[in-house]
DNA sequence: ACGACAATAACGTATATACATTTGTCGGAC
DNA sequence: GTCCGACAAATGTATATACGTTATTGTCGT
């Protein structure tokens, strides 16, 4: 339906411009090419690829269009910065929204273990794919009020500097979103009567309704996170803003 | 960020692809070229505009990718059919997803009312823009079970047709979703406890949790209607997808 | 009547070229 | 040394053209 780049589709591109933006999507999506970096010229890709400028612009053109890349008369064309919300429904990250409210933000972490992925989880094996897993469980605090509770596994295969990491200080949600691009995102949105534990943790009765949000996210088909976040329905809302523009 | 057209930005557009592209734009949204319909030739567009056809191509080649034209080799090109995800969160056509469960879908309306706005609601007012609003209750149910309750406000001015249509006979989401393009939406998910006369009208004690899914839909920027379907948290879950591919 | 096949219309991709626009850089005037 | 203007580099847009690919259409022969 859209166009689709070979890293979207698994097929190898049939036309030359579909392989130039291929070949620079991977490049970016694989770090390679981090943000701010300066992507070669339209005339050394010209040269490169033993094509005409065109062929070149049109490839580039097209990751403008979905804002990968960045194009600067006379200096250059740079790997876009942020893109916080890709495409509409933001990831949200609880520590930025706290704060965009005006409200102290607090992590405690409950639990921090690395394990092997449980022998009868098949889900858990594939995120993992033959690594280990961190395991993490947390709740997030508005101004000292409980505000969610947070179950993420983490594919240390896929995300090796997270080992290294002290989440205790910083909140494992909001680093990820800065240090590791992902491609692809599954949310599952249900509202759920909290458990004893979970109401215990977010301070609140099990007859308060809630919003449990499951993720899976992806890195050019690589697992990265999965994270299930429980917040008290008279706390939090999710938004969702399709159409052009921020939003 | 991404490349805009006319329609979003409003901002006329300074090249003639930009032109040509939401000229297309504007013929597709407004209805006058509606699904399945066969829009110009190249050749004749290239007439029309007194252009290259490789302009012409930039600016339909753009449309093929967004997902709002397909075309096809020796026929011509076409208005796209369905969309029904547009970006990622599909909006949720009830009767559909219904069907697709294998379940027997059917929906009793509970009120049906054309009249003015409240005047004491800004909101309804900017909805209805100058003119009425058709009120609509309506209960979902899967396999006779009921699986959703909503409440729906549709502006007359924006869809005149809508006067016509008797939604005792045909959901007006789906219906909405089958006549009528919109081009941005926004949607605020909550988990709520029913109160007395929602749990009874879905059949489920006022201790469930359930999700509430509050969207508000425009074309071209003007609101066409404004839905909360209230779904019983164990018989539903929203899923939303971003990245590559239909997901 | 019907199936095979060729002609052809429409899209798909790519080249070579031209000129406009923006902006970093360098060099000269003060 | 600093400021300013000219130049050149890189992108932005558009043209004209060529040839490949695909599917419709129509014809021809049985």
């Amino acid at each position: 339906m859209t166009g689709k780049s070979r890293l979207e589709t698994g097929a190898p591109p049939q036309n030359l411009h579909e392989q130039i933006r291929s070949d620079i999507e991977e490049k970016i999506f694989s770090g390679t090419w981090p943000p701010g970096h300066r992507i070669p010229f339209e005339h050394e890709l010209m040269e490169q690829y033993g094509c005409s400028r065109m062929t070149v612009n049109k490839a580039v053109s097209e990751l403008v269009r979905t804002g990968l890349i960045e194009r600067k008369r006379r200096a250059g064309s740079f790997v876009a910065k942020p893109r916080l919300h890709m495409a509409a429904l933001e990831i949200p990250d609880i520590q930025l929204e706290v704060h965009r409210r005006g409200g102290a933000y607090r992590c405690d972490l409950l639990h921090s273990a690395v394990r092997a992925p449980a022998g009868h989880s098949d889900e858990e094996r594939e995120l993992a794919s033959g690594g280990r897993l961190l395991d993490l469980h947390s709740v997030h605090f508005f101004d000292n009020q409980p505000f969610a509770l947070e179950y993420r596994l983490l594919a240390l295969s896929a995300v090796p500097e997270a080992a290294e990491m002290d989440f205790a200080v910083e909140a494992p949600g909001h680093w990820l979103l800065q240090h590791v691009p992902w491609t692809k995102a599954e949310h599952h949105i249900q509202a759920i009567s909290p458990n004893k534990e979970q109401a215990e943790a977010l301070e609140i009765s099990t007859a308060t309704a809630c919003l449990a949000v499951s993720r899976k996210t992806w890195r050019i088909g690589e697992p990265i996170t999965y994270v299930r976040q429980i917040f008290p329905g008279d706390l939090y809302e999710l938004s969702a803003y399709f159409g052009p523009g921020q939003g």
